[in-house]
DNA sequence: CGTATCTCAGTGGTACTGACATAT
DNA sequence: CATATGTCAGTAACACTGAGATAC
């Protein structure tokens, strides 16, 4: 009599269909960012690394060495935790850390050659997670996407509530 | 000297050139539903609520009552986070559990109609986090957005990893 | 028997806060 | 003095695992 009531669990394909739970925008953000960060942490955890490490990696590779404040604006991870981030990256060798002597207070963090190495790798890997994240889209829906995520985060980033005038 | 350091932190408008730490898909969802579930949570919490509680009642009034491993399933939370979901909505007298007649494993759930009042407020509130959320966004682009983003979820959803044919 | 349900206990990574010493 | 930096300790919500008891 109740056997059959597992059918209706899942709601099908309504993507047309005005539904609120599955609309709300905030609410797919979530899911998909759970997926995505799952995705990518078990990919990049072949390579012993982690996504953090691909920010930090990354940001020194293009906009070349910096403090670890600088880094943490860089790449959005709290200034506190970019400390465990670096102790990680130091110990695998992949990045320098050095007092500043221009300023006594600060490190300057430096990538290694085997940190740009490692990045690539990384970078390669991220080439296929994306892949795997993004297949249901074509090429164009891609870009668009991007650059709507891109714009969203701008926007609050620059602007995180409306400035008192 | 280096007072002038810390100008070129952040970088500016640069969406047209290809940046590989600002293009990840995957870092640009992260820290945008980050930042998406930090304004809920904010905005929810005025109303003595979750986003949670919101998926749940949602789901109840959209497809009627049903157990919990139902709502779990419909809502995307795990069995045993629903447990202390479902509890704080029961404390506010939000929604009834009483046991199945026909399954004596399962309680079936249903909305009250304080619930129900609850949830067109949380609707409300949610519309406006939305306004604030998708603010940079035009309407023919917020539909895009989610609709990307519909799909991504059912691609995943439905097909976890390519199965096994 | 195997499987589903509800529950609880616990883990690990995350975003974020607060505080401190040191230096500017 | 106020502010910036690197560090550490700690919190809360979250996604997820595992196991036990009960019922199918």
């Amino acid at each position: 009599m109740t056997s059959r009531a597992e059918a209706a669990d899942i709601p099908h394909d309504e993507t047309t269909t005005p539904n609120r739970l599955r609309r709300r925008t905030s609410r797919l953000l979530s899911q998909i960012s759970a997926l995505s960060d799952r995705l990518i942490n078990e990919g990049l955890a072949q390579a012993d690394a982690r996504k953090w490490h691909y920010a930090v990696l990354a940001s020194l590779e293009e906009f070349g060495p910096g403090s670890q404040a600088m880094l943490s604006r860089r790449t959005g991870i709290y200034r506190s935790d970019m400390v465990g981030v670096l102790n990680e990256l130091a110990e695998r060798d992949l990045v320098e850390r050095a007092p500043d002597p221009g300023d006594r207070r600060r490190n300057v963090i430096t990538i290694t050659a085997q940190g740009r190495r490692h990045l690539h790798r990384l970078d390669k890997i991220l080439d296929d997670l994306h892949e795997e994240l993004l297949a249901p889209l074509a090429s164009a829906e891609r870009d668009q996407f991007t650059q709507l995520l891109v714009r969203l985060l701008d926007h609050h980033v620059r602007a995180p509530r409306p400035p008192a005038p």
